[in-house]
DNA sequence: GTCTATAATGCGATAGAC
DNA sequence: GTCTATCGCATTATAGAC
């Protein structure tokens, strides 16, 4: 039987190197950087702290290997490797996976972990504001753009401002997921939210898809 | 000649008192709470760092008036005082002066300073998320969502969930905000997604308008 | 590769002169 | 109300035994 890891982590290296990545992740992602300490992270592994340094020459340097992995995780990878140009054929059904992928990520401790070290880390920053804003943003906002553009071209969606429409697609997502992220914090129940990822889609795709014209006879 | 402050900050005090909150509110936002010390305060003020003790017991105490302020800051009141009951007969235009509410937050500086402090700490600060969900996301959330109840019995838009109508107004607003406040970090242009202020406006009222029927004759 | 011990620095906060 | 001086403690990181 080998590990049933969803996500292997791309940066290879030994066990107790995954180890302190794994823990440094969890405690980033909940205290901070800033005040998370070293001591804080050996402490949960049950290390010393003088152990780290056989793994990373620095504490900044754990941040900066859990920044590269975030390029490479399903954060910022919303869409699937599919054909993109024969997408837009599936027409709603494609908005529906893309919000499922977001709602799915709240509930993946991993990802969600990710997440909320983004969120805390993205004004100190800047190369986490620059993979957010290349592989997150601006990336799923031009594949939208995309698809919604082809649905234009087919008659399929009503026609307007094809990067207006992704962004406001994409943004209600964002926005949800964070409130997902932040009610978990309180242990308060996520339910009503989370139905809205749904919600988005059907009430999005109403608004935009041309009505099949009922045929007089 | 008096002061010229727009806002006067609802903290009373002696004039230092003032400029170490103000001070402290910049240090904040930028570098984060944690990673902010007493001595950058200080320093930054052209004081020593025990001078601060004089007016605030302990550092967490400036950061705790400063939330304490959040509460009646701009960015939680979006709504104006005026009387909501007849509100929804302005229509689109009081959908758009909300939007220009966000739109003009993100360039006084001391309301951009207050929502860059409250992104960093909502992760951390439990205070902060009541504030944050309470006074600003439920408290506006649920006005909206009376506004478009209103519209919709008066047939000014089309009948559906009020609820989900407000959330899908409220997020791309909150995240345009966030988007902005970012790229200004970086010193890059905000035009583009400044621009989506309004056009999110135009956008989600054609969706949701009533189409004037065209009398045949 | 982990341990103990320790260096070197920075932190928040206090005491007391002025 | 600000200053100098200092305390006590936590921090990251290193050195060297095992």
């Amino acid at each position: 039987m080998h590990t049933n890891d969803v996500i292997s982590s791309p940066s290879k290296g030994s066990k107790t190197k995954e180890k302190i990545l794994k823990t440094s992740l969890k405690l980033f992602s909940t205290k901070g950087y800033a005040s998370t300490t070293v001591r804080d992270i050996a402490g949960a592994m049950g290390i010393k702290q003088s152990a780290l340094y056989n793994h990373f020459k620095s504490k900044d340097e754990i941040l900066e290997t859990l920044i590269s992995d975030l390029t490479s995780s399903a954060i910022v990878t919303i869409f699937e490797d599919k054909d993109s140009q024969e997408l837009y054929k599936q027409g709603k059904s494609v908005l529906m996976s893309i919000a499922t992928i977001f709602k799915l990520l709240s509930f993946d401790a991993q990802n969600e972990a990710l997440f909320k070290l983004l969120m805390q880390e993205i004004y100190r920053n800047e190369r986490i504001r620059e993979i957010y804003n290349e592989y997150f943003y601006q990336e799923n906002v031009k594949k939208l753009s995309g698809l919604f553009f082809m649905m234009m071209q087919n008659d399929m969606i009503k026609s307007s401002d094809p990067l207006l429409l992704a962004n406001e697609f994409f943004s209600p997502l964002f926005f949800y997921q964070m409130q997902v992220s932040l009610l978990k914090l309180d242990k308060k129940s996520t339910s009503s939210v989370v139905s809205l990822f749904e919600k988005h889609v059907d009430y999005f795709w109403d608004m935009i898809k041309i009505e099949k014209q009922t045929t007089l006879f």
